[in-house]
DNA sequence: TCCCTACATTGCTTTTTAGCGATTTGGGCG
DNA sequence: CGCCCAAATCGCTAAAAAGCAATGTAGGGA
């Protein structure tokens, strides 16, 4: 039960949806993904945390950076569904589509210090 | 977006799980679910209302009493695949296991004014 | 070694949500 | 009609969650 809840507060929550819905199409390092969604730092790394927790996402350390990306559903059944069914669900969503438009153009390198 | 947030939303909060597992065995009216969980009469009628609001349940007026069941999935695809798997999921869940056994002895004509 | 960069964590404020008791609504019945 | 019952709604309190700025941590490169 808890760990059912748990996944579904994880995604009860729009910026969290959209952080599942960048990451198929590529993983992203905490700062694109504030860059992305217009929030700061500290709440970016906080949602990760969630989704984390939650078993989603998984996060690799490359360098100074870590890269996000979906979990690959062995945490749990529940975890599994969701991040099967969020590849084809909200495919036509409008803030989704904005985003993935505007994902090409958001590369780590480019974001400056603040 | 905000159909699915909703539903996650909806299912994020254990009361409400417990009343869909327990809408998986029969109908049941708010002084039912009150007494199952031994929340207020109110705070029963509030969580009725956020999961029908979510299309995962629907309530049909039975002279002085409200039938709550399953919503038929026909809401929305998210409400939908939640409704299907919530039949086999959560059925080793220890809460949900008590609350099918104490589901039978309850019964609204029992249940007294407070 | 020292600094710089990316991320995590902390401390705080604001908003949202779960809970309750009290009241209102509306149908059924004497 | 007038009462009674189940459910819905209102008003409130307490707890949880989302947001930010500031600080702490750890790795890479000069």
């Amino acid at each position: 039960m808890k760990v059912f809840v748990r996944v579904m507060k994880a995604l009860s929550d729009p910026n969290r949806v959209k952080i599942m819905k960048m990451l198929q199409t590529r993983p992203l390092c905490v700062c694109e993904i504030k860059e992305a969604l217009g929030i700061a730092q500290s709440t970016a790394s906080k949602h990760l945390k969630i989704l984390e927790d939650a078993e989603l996402v998984r996060g690799f350390k490359d360098g100074l950076w870590v890269n996000y990306s979906l979990a690959d559903g062995s945490g749990s059944p529940y975890s599994a569904n969701l991040i099967g069914n969020l590849k084809h669900w909200l495919e036509d969503d409008a803030e989704i589509i904005a985003l993935n438009k505007a994902l090409p153009g958001i590369d780590r390198h480019d974001i400056v210090g603040k």
